[in-house]
DNA sequence: TCGACTATCGAACAACGTTCTATAGAATAG
DNA sequence: CTATTCTATAGAACGTTGTTCGATAGTCGA
């Protein structure tokens, strides 16, 4: 069971969504696909189980950074740290979501955030929403940018940096009366850090938070 | 063509992600196979023109709605759209993401949130997280939401209340000691609506670009 | 009249998730 | 000790899917 999920884990970490099937992971584990559905169901619960392991091990990284003196500090340590690891798994990303509380890692985790916020006495209804924010948003940036590169920079053929520089010529040629906004950040984009986007959303619904703790 | 995605539409409509299939939106069409093949490249690009479809339509509404007095309420009131409009249609959610900014209608969308930004006067890297962080919030809360529920509300077998109530009784159930969060927030989540939920996570963040923009 | 282009169609292929049956060792009961 | 049940493995087979391919027209301009 353990072998099945760490090898699930390893081809998922290989070559994305798509490189997991039962016949890759069987012959992997030098069997056949029947026996991998002795111990899962489906490729769902596959999926989910492959997912929660992973979390468990950054669940184990986030309980040691968890017990500072500011419950925010905190909340956007382990924010990051949720970032960080799906950051390094893109696959994650979209199996986060629907992944959903009913694994018992990715509930902890859960709770650990929300511990947190417990900690701003704020009401149940406020603490309630603010974790959803702070989750939704995590999942949702790193799920954003963990969307697979389209092939191009999979094999090294261009890079990241030329592969954003194409778009970031696009958006230049674009009419500026009709896209402001696009054809004026063209720049920025195509030097942008994805880590540092992701801090600065996050600082920005903290502030809002912090705010809303202080009343 | 324009039948061809409109069909695609109604068929992701009716039954999800999993229900469009070039044999069955063959048979719709009354056409084979092979002709889809001739309008569209692959399965991804029918899923992509077939998103950017809907969101022209979003985005007819939106234009209508982005001339108030207050760039964040503007802000607010295009994110609540775009909320409202994957709620609608929960498959939008999952390809909202990889959908990138290639499709016409997303990046006019995309620039019609940028433009609001714009009038906040910030640094233009301050205005590339904001804009990266409503969308990023939006999508990933509305994505979330958009999640299957596991077959047993689908065919009204249970009611969203009482698979909500399921989790609840869960989660009074665990221990409060191991699970303070959880448990506390057991009776929110058993009558919590999405909606509001979304707009509260979204009231923090721009609170903390308004305070932002303020300095 | 002849090609080129547009458009349609369904058979065929390969890959996938899943089911089923066969099998054999281990544990347990009588 | 034997019979039976349980644990676990293995792979053939099925149905569905995305995709490819060649055949086949209709249409237009030269």
């Amino acid at each position: 069971m353990e072998a099945v999920l760490t090898e699930a884990v390893a081809l998922l970490d290989e070559a994305g969504d798509g490189a997991l099937t039962f016949r890759a992971l069987a012959a992997r584990l030098g069997t056949g696909v029947g026996s991998i559905y002795w111990y899962v169901a489906s490729r769902d619960q596959l999926l989910d189980r492959a997912t929660d392991h992973v979390v468990g091990q950054l669940l184990a990284d986030v309980q040691e950074h968890s017990d500072g003196d500011d419950a925010i500090d905190d909340l956007r340590t382990i924010a990051l740290m949720m970032f960080d690891a799906i950051a390094a798994r893109p696959w994650l990303g979209a199996y986060f979501m629907r992944n959903s509380l009913l694994q018992p890692n990715t509930l902890r985790l859960y709770d650990l955030l929300g511990q947190q916020v417990l900690r701003l006495e704020l009401t149940p209804r406020q603490s309630f929403h603010a974790v959803s924010a702070v989750v939704g948003f995590t999942v949702g940036a790193a799920a954003d940018l963990g969307q697979e590169p389209p092939q191009e920079i999979l094999d090294g053929s261009v890079g990241r940096e030329e592969y954003l520089a194409l778009f970031a010529d696009m958006w230049r040629a674009l009419d500026p009366d009709e896209y402001p906004y696009v054809h004026q950040i063209a720049d920025e984009f195509a030097h942008h850090d994805d880590a540092e986007q992701f801090r600065a959303g996050l600082d920005l619904l903290l502030a809002g938070l912090r705010q809303q703790a202080r009343r």
